[in-house]
DNA sequence: GTGATCTATATCGGGCCAGTATAGATTGTG
DNA sequence: CACAATCTATACTGGCCCGATATAGATCAC
């Protein structure tokens, strides 16, 4: 999913900024879905608007940058169509977490327990904004609720855990 | 997780070329955490060479390339240990599925279901992987715990929003 | 026997991120 | 009230990384 075509999909729920479109990608509804930076998202909007999937108006401001104001066209709304009727690309979940437990034999003890507590600390906050989220559509509803189902497993699995490694330190105490 | 902390995390359990290095990312213990490309491992090992991270010895062969094994040195295992005890990066969980269903709205029913059953599959797939995994150390049991959890919860969902789903259908049909 | 897969390294274009620059407006805090 | 922080808004750069491609003999399956 490249920042073109997630500029396309936010681009079909109304006119945005550049800066309009990064906002609405940290928002609940897609951010733990989708990523894209302003070093991203401004290119990708350039070369969208000289491949006429959306056009700029520009309302020029006094004292602050111009906002440049993008629409998506009819050409645009069609090639985003077609890039979710062929085959998506899979999902990718990467961990720095999981892969650095697989050498936890290399670390020290209290480094682990540090690194459970921000691991456990960011998954709560994940789950806790994907339930204060209200979904705009049927489909939003579908992604948060797929979302509250993989924080909640993890933070269930991590308390499990959490439980087994203190009654070993608590074992290995006495 | 940059792909040369990969590289030097690989390279702490054995020996091993960039190809090995490759192969041992796609296996069960680190595939669902991690990913590296050949188009960044040989630069990756490249620099940790030059910085002195890792050695290098060639192994002639007649009638292929010749076989670069690399091994970490000291500095390397203790500039892994350091990557580990600074804050680790968050995860990514990035999904072009539930990106796309965000926009179900504009897209046929047979579509929906046409992804649904393929994002169905390919966790079927994963989580199949990470049951038969058979972890090396206490860390891999964890990994893989964990990730059978997320995955099989997010299985767990797409069983009953299926339900759901046909139910739906059948409602519009009569 | 012949096509597919495996071993093995390497490069290139393009996509993307993090950081940085710029700059006035607004809001918050002591 | 002063000063800091945050917000609006665009844009560039260095560097990382991926996917595709090139090369080439070996081995395996059918």
């Amino acid at each position: 999913m490249d920042v073109r075509t997630i500029c396309l999909g936010i681009l079909t729920r109304a006119d945005a900024t550049g800066y309009e479109i990064k906002k609405r990608v940290e928002e609940h509804g897609f951010r733990h879905f989708v990523e894209a930076s302003f070093g991203s998202i401004y290119p990708a909007l350039d070369k969208l608007s000289r491949d006429g999937l959306v056009s700029v108006r520009e309302e020029i401001q006094e004292k602050r940058p111009d906002r440049k104001v993008y629409s998506i066209t009819r050409a645009g709304r069609s090639a985003f169509i077609d890039s979710l009727m062929t085959p998506l690309p899979e999902d990718r979940h990467r961990s720095p977490f999981a892969f650095a437990m697989l050498f936890s034999d290399l670390l020290p003890e209290q480094r682990i327990a540090q690194m459970y507590d921000a691991y456990a600390a960011q998954t709560e906050d994940a789950f806790r904004q994907l339930q204060q989220a209200k979904p705009q559509s049927a489909g939003g509803h579908f992604a948060i609720g797929l979302g509250r189902a993989a924080y909640g497993a993890i933070l269930d699995y991590l308390r499990v855990h959490r439980a087994e490694l203190e009654t070993q330190t608590a074992e290995a105490a006495e």
